[in-house]
DNA sequence: GTGAGTGATATGTTTATGCATATCATAAAT
DNA sequence: ATTTATGATATGCATAAACATATCACTCAC
C-alpha cells in the first residue's frame, strides 16, 4: 500500500483513540462495522470512499483535497502553529523551496537518471511537505535544491544529485525521529499525526 | 450519495479539466482505467482510497483530513485568499462562530427536535463552512447563533430554531449562487472549488 | 468516408464490505 | 489456580460493488 493511504488509516486511529473511543463505538457511531474499523486500522483493505467519509465526520474530520502547493501552508494550520502568524512566514518559505524542489525533480532528464532514483527523490521531497520546517531544515533544503540545480545545468555531475539525495534523506529521517539532526536552538514541537484538534 | 463524496469527485473533475487532461491521458498517468474515472466523475462509484489517492497525486493534491474546527482557515488558504492576511482575522471569525454553532445543534434536546431536523440543521452549518464569508455573513451567522441559544435555554420556542434555521438556509444559497444576499459592499471573488491551485 | 480524439456503456474478475464468530486480554469470583 | 465474565480487537465467509478489459457512440479534422 501506498504512504498517503496508510498515512490515513493511521490518522483514523489516532483520532479515535484521542476521541477514546472504542472500535465498537465508533462503529455504532459511523455505520460502519467493528470488523471492518479493524481491518481498516491494520491496513488490511482499501477501504471506500463512503467510508472514510463516514468515519472522518464521527471524529470530526473533513476529507480535503489539498493542492500541494499549499500543502505545508495548510498543514502548519492544522498542527496549530500558526496561531500569531508566529511561523506563518517560514511555511511560506518552505512552501516555495519544495515547490521548487518538486519542479527540478520533475524536470531530472530521464536519460541520465533512472526512473526508480527520481521517483524515490520526488517521494522525499513530496514527504517533506507534511513536516514543520524549522529555519536550519531550510537551509538544508536550500542546499539540496542548489545541488539539484547544478545537476540540471551539468547532467554528468552525478554527485550533485547524490548529494541533494542524502540530504534530503537525513532531513527526513531527522524529522521523523522528532529530534532535529540541525542543532535545535529553541525546542521544537514532535511531530504529531493529522487528526489533532485538541487545542 | 453524501455531500463530502459529490463534492471530492467534482474536485477531481475540475481539477482535471484545469490541467487540460483528457480522462485517457489521466488515465495513463494514474494508472486508473478511463472508465473508471468516467464513472467516478459521473458520481456513479463509490471509489476506493487507493484510486483516489492515485488521481489526486497526478493532479498535483494531496488528500488530508483537516479538523473540522480548522477547516475554515484551511479552506482559506485553499482559495489563496490569505494573501498578505487580508482576511485572516475575518477566517478565524467564521472558524469560532461556525464552531460554536455546531456545538449549539450537537446540544439540542432530542426529546423536542426530529432527529431529521437536527441532521438538517448539522449539515447546513458544516456546509458553510466550505465558503468565505463577508463580513456581512458573520453578522447572519451570530443571529442564527443567537436564535439558537435563545431556544436552547427556552425549549418551548420553537420559533427561535426556525429563525434559525431559514437563516442558514438563505445564507446558503445565497453563497452556493455566488451573489451575497447582503449587501455586497465590496465585490467577494467567486467561490471556486478545492482543486484551484493556480495562483 | 477515414481516422483520431473524446466520454459513456457492457461483461467478467477481484475485493471491500457486513455479519457472525473467534481470539485475546484483564479482572472478578469461586 | 481455574473458571467465568466483560470488553476489546481480529478472522472466516457470503455477497454486493469496485475495478479491469473491451467495446460502443459521437464529434471534429482532413
Amino acid at each position: 500500500m501506498g504512504y498517503a493511504t496508510e498515512h490515513i488509516a493511521e490518522s483514523l486511529k489516532a483520532a479515535r483513540e484521542r476521541k477514546g473511543l472504542s472500535q465498537r463505538a465508533l462503529s455504532a457511531k459511523a455505520g460502519v462495522p467493528q470488523s471492518h474499523i479493524s481491518k481498516i486500522e491494520n491496513g488490511a483493505v482499501d477501504l471506500r470512499l463512503s467510508s472514510l467519509v463516514e468515519l472522518a465526520r464521527v471524529l470530526d474530520l473533513e476529507l480535503t483535497l489539498v493542492p500541494r502547493k499549499k500543502l505545508p501552508a495548510v498543514r502548519a494550520i492544522i498542527r496549530g502553529d500558526d496561531d500569531g502568524h508566529r511561523d506563518v512566514q517560514s511555511a511560506r518559505k518552505a512552501t516555495n523551496l519544495l515547490q521548487r524542489l518538486d519542479d527540478q525533480i520533475a524536470a531530472l532528464p530521464s536519460e541520465t537518471l533512472s526512473e526508480i532514483v527520481v521517483q524515490e527523490l520526488q517521494r522525499r521531497a513530496r514527504e517533506l511537505m507534511h513536516f514543520k520546517l524549522s529555519a536550519d531544515d531550510l537551509v538544508q533544503l536550500q542546499e539540496a535544491s542548489a545541488a539539484m540545480q547544478e545537476f540540471l545545468s551539468d547532467p554528468r555531475n552525478l554527485e550533485a544529485v547524490e548529494q541533494a539525495q542524502s540530504q534530503l534523506r537525513m532531513l527526513r529521517n531527522a524529522l521523523a525521529h522528532g529530534a532535529g539532526v540541525s542543532a535545535p536552538s529553541l525546542p521544537r514541537p514532535a511531530y504529531r499525526l493529522d487528526g489533532d484538534d485538541r487545542g
